[in-house]
RNA sequence: GCGGGAGUAGCUCAGUUGGUAGAGCAUCAGCCUUCCAAGCUGAGGGUCGCGAGUUCGAGUCUCGUCUCCCGCUCCA
């Protein structure tokens, strides 16, 4: 397991991902892809809109705007839970949620038996939290109840700030209230808003899914961890419409459709694993996670969550249109249940380069060496003249050229060829041919295996079918 | 955001009590090389994160700021 620090060295010195901005200094927690990194995700992106679109005929894709109705965020929930009342213990300086303190105190004073008192602060947290100034409302019940800092006893608070973690624009000149609107916190919503018009144009029938990979933003307080936690990061999701009640089946098949894909990108079982939501978000009647084991611990890169009918209900309510559809075999009205698969791509990305990477002893040296899926590397080959004389170079590039029919290809013919290899396997590429003095006799090539440093001589007429042949049948290592 | 640590060539780092920057690797050019890195010659590349201050003079001291790492916290 390399650390994380060795993931954005090798990140950046090969090109896979930068930080934005960086010649002013860098802004946090915003990256830029590079060359390697953008074919990377290219290839990760496409897998993923292959096995959700191309496979399922009840699923079809939308690409929607990352500009909203401002609207749809209050009908989400967005504008009201997506922000957090935070406060400062000034002693400690140790930071709490004003609403949890008081959640805590209640606990307390139910446990010494006050419930009397424990029901009147809860329904003055209540109040204070649907208020029109919710930060001063939380801050007066921590006043009057006294409440002390859990870590230092210390009765020492700052204000209470509102912090929303979407991002605010404005539309038109005027910077104003009327104006405003949010820089999308999720994809979802795009797709419930236009779930009728999808059905329709497509004509679906339940169960069917609509699926949608793009930019969503989060103004984090702590985003770290390089493109693990950014607060301008890809999304892929998909959202599955069936019928109340029949969510749960669906919901376990695509648990183990969105498992089996990780596998299938060549990730390693040992590292992944299920993770269950214990406190389930007010929308959803289940929820886990899968969580890949990151060089920083466990963590989520794809949640599975039944979003109920939550969604779509709330978007009847706040537009006034139907969100209901019409079974025409059970002849049955009702609005759809959603199960949601949502994959961090960024995420996605960062596990496949930490579970890729190795360091190997090769005759005494260290070998760096990235074990992606031949699909997935940024470069499916690399084409070598053994010297770059006697004809070598025009040779390969000839078949350079014909395998750039088919796949993205690196020439290099500069130093020893046993440096190039070494080369190619530090950024995961998994065939490199090799023109050699036999070639110009009768026309073979070599080609390397990135992950056995085996050769095997062959036509040179049949290497795009060696490496299909030889990608169909990769597995991962365990 | 708070506390602690850090910020010198693309990367990893060295820079002694303040006197205007070095190494290895990498990159590029040429030579040599007929299958797994570190051969030879040469070159490019840094106003030492950024800004200000103290000083005759600052990478080296002071302040501010930005970024990164760890902890707290939070992740719909």
């Amino acid at each position: 397991m390399p650390d994380l620090d060795t993931i954005v060295s090798l990140s950046k010195r090969r090109g896979f991902i930068f930080q934005s901005s960086e010649v002013y200094g860098g802004l946090s927690a915003v990256y830029d892809y590079g060359p390697l990194g953008v074919e990377l995700k290219r290839n990760v992106r496409e897998r993923w809109w292959r096995a959700m679109v191309y496979r399922h005929d009840n699923i079809e894709g939308i690409d929607a705007a990352i500009l909203m109705h401002p609207t749809v965020w209050k009908a989400s929930g967005h504008v009201d839970a997506f922000s957090d009342p935070l406060i400062d213990d000034k002693a400690s300086k140790m930071r709490y949620r004003a609403d949890q303190l008081i959640e805590g105190h209640i606990a307390r004073l139910r446990k010494k038996g006050k419930d009397e008192q424990a029901d009147a602060v809860y329904d003055r947290l209540v109040e204070a939290l649907n208020a029109d100034n919710p930060s001063s409302a939380l801050h007066a019940v921590i006043m009057d109840e006294e409440i002390r800092s859990p870590d230092s006893g210390a009765f020492d608070w700052t204000d209470v700030r509102q912090f929303n973690l979407m991002f605010e624009t404005h539309i038109g000149p005027a910077a104003d209230s009327e104006s405003k609107v949010y820089l999308r916190p999720e994809t979802a919503q795009g797709i419930f808003v236009q779930y009728q018009n999808v059905r329709e144009t497509a004509r679906l029938q339940v169960p069917f899914g609509i699926a949608q990979i793009g930019k969503a933003f989060r103004n984090e307080i702590v985003a770290r961890q390089f493109v693990f936690r950014m607060r301008e990061f890809e999304q892929m999701e998909m959202q599955y419409f069936v019928k109340p009640g029949e969510q749960m089946p669906a919901y376990e098949a695509w648990s183990e459709k969105r498992m089996q894909w990780h596998l299938d990108n060549g990730i390693r079982e040992s590292k992944l694993r299920w993770h269950e939501h214990e406190k389930l978000a007010h929308y959803a009647d289940a929820a886990q996670d899968v969580q890949y084991e990151f060089p920083m611990g466990w963590q989520e890169v794809e949640g599975i969550h039944s979003r109920t009918d939550y969604d779509l209900s709330r978007h009847q309510e706040y537009s006034g249109k139907k969100m209901e559809y019409f079974d025409p075999q059970s002849q049955e009205r009702f609005v759809p249940y959603v199960v949601e698969t949502s994959v961090g791509l960024d995420r996605t990305i960062l596990m496949i380069l930490c579970d890729a990477y190795r360091e190997e002893e090769v005759d005494g040296a260290t070998r760096s060496v990235l074990k992606f899926h031949p699909e997935i590397a940024p470069y499916t080959a690399a084409v070598f003249p053994l010297v770059k004389k006697e004809g070598m170079p025009e040779v390969a590039h000839r078949i350079e050229d014909d395998l750039r029919k088919q796949f993205n290809v690196f020439y290099d013919e500069k130093g020893s060829v046993g440096k190039r290899y070494r080369r190619q396997d530090e950024i995961g590429t998994p065939f490199c041919i090799t023109v050699d003095g036999d070639t110009l006799e009768d026309q073979t090539v070599t080609i390397r295996d990135r992950d056995s440093m085996e050769q095997e001589r062959i036509s040179s007429d049949n290497v795009r079918r060696y490496i299909e042949d030889r990608t169909g049948r990769w597995t991962p290592e365990t």
